[in-house]
DNA sequence: AATTTGTGTTTCAAGTGTGAAACAATATGA
DNA sequence: TCATATTGTTTCACACTTGAAACACAAATT
């Protein structure tokens, strides 16, 4: 089956297109071009009409787009014309404020619930959210019709989580614990490690010339490394 | 001047690398190859040589790799000897979540301060850390010795305040706002975009076939959209 | 009707990352 | 001493993404 593959660069691309179409029609634009949208970015404007591309033709030769309907278009194929139920596992640190923070944003993503498996978090309310019994998870998804899964247990549980919330016929996950996850491939798994996003900054503190790392390839070093080894 | 440059990925590799390392000294292990430690990934073992080969020789023929020299070795090379201070900007939802978060996890980064520019915030204390003044950044990074920002304000005043930071010396940045910066190139940005992961899930969920959109380029379909643009 | 603008689409080159294979070098153990 | 294990290193092919260029085509303007 070959079927042309949209990567998912192009689908963020498209989140960012969407977002700068949004910010247009507030400014009270009705067109723009390729050429427009792509100085706005650091891109160039053949990208950006590529990526558009491959869902249809929606440009008017010779004008631009018509910013209001790119911008429908490009919700719909995104799929945020319709609300997304929010359910995230573990009410911890992380937990609790990623629900308040995904809670109070004007997204088409809504908190349904947090859960836990903490006797006594269930059934307290943070920030309107109430805490649920991870064991009650396939239920309540299927009553609050909940689409999209937040993991943000600790690293140990996350592969458990992710097989029950999978069970429970969830399809997209986020993952925010820092820990590699499988899962079959009918399940999108997004993970969004914080800890080696902040070591990777670390990384780049501790290489002053900008990750020109040569010099530690050098025979000298290596051979004195080498002697530590050996001790 | 023609640096071998070390590629992100290599060093995000290199973090779970470590994370992994840190794990099999607590079970007691003294050393581990290359292929047992793929084994633990989704990689192969020629993967995992070539990112240490280019720090140094780490492993040892015949046996493998030391863990906790590895584990030290590695903890070097990505600057964790040491203590990162971090500065939070933005004292709202995100912003106290982080620090909140940050603050707790048993890593070397610890949470020097939040920042606002909302006098009634200023003065305030959460979980332990003080909100300041953005005014007074510079002084107080300086005091402090953070080398660390994460910006985690509206995303119309991202780019302002990272140019701030930028002009206190802050040499890395962690960007939680949901827009594009730039940035001089001897400052290290990383943008996490919660917004952009989210609706990259929710388009998963629009193409239920698992992102075949051929047929959305069919003929007849694109005939349709193109009426549609016509009304 | 001619010109201009800007999309839709194709093509090619370049860069990057991955995977697999191969092999010399070296440490361990029998 | 010899066999075995495993690293360090190179090489090649493959896939993916981007960038740039080119051009037909359609719409708007004059």
């Amino acid at each position: 089956m070959k079927s042309e593959k949209i990567s998912e660069l192009t689908t963020n691309r498209l989140s960012v297109y969407l977002r700068c179409l949004n910010d247009l029609v507030t400014e009270g634009a009705k067109t723009v071009s390729s050429d427009g949208l792509a100085k706005r970015f650091h891109l160039n404007s053949a990208q950006i009409r590529k990526d558009l591309a491959y869902f249809g033709e929606f440009g008017v030769r010779g004008v631009g787009y018509y910013i209001e309907n790119l911008r429908d278009q490009l919700t719909k194929i995104l799929g945020l014309e319709k609300e997304h139920r929010v359910a995230i596992i573990g009410a911890g640190r992380l937990g609790t404020a990623l629900a308040d923070y995904y809670g109070f944003t004007q997204t088409n993503f809504s908190v349904a619930g947090l859960f836990d498996a903490d006797s006594k978090k269930i059934g307290q309310t943070i920030g309107g959210v109430e805490i649920f019994d991870i064991k009650n998870f396939a239920d309540i998804a299927k009553r609050d019709k909940i689409d999209v899964a937040v993991i943000a247990v600790p690293a140990p549980f996350a592969q458990n989580v992710l097989e029950q919330v999978a069970e429970a016929g969830i399809k997209a996950v986020m993952n925010f614990a820092p820990t590699p996850l499988r899962v079959e491939n009918d399940v999108k798994l997004k993970t969004v490690d914080l800890t080696i996003s902040l070591e990777s900054l670390s990384y780049f503190l501790a290489q002053p010339n900008g990750s020109n790392s040569k010099n530690l390839k050098s025979n000298s070093n290596r051979r004195r490394i080498k002697q530590v080894e050996k001790v």
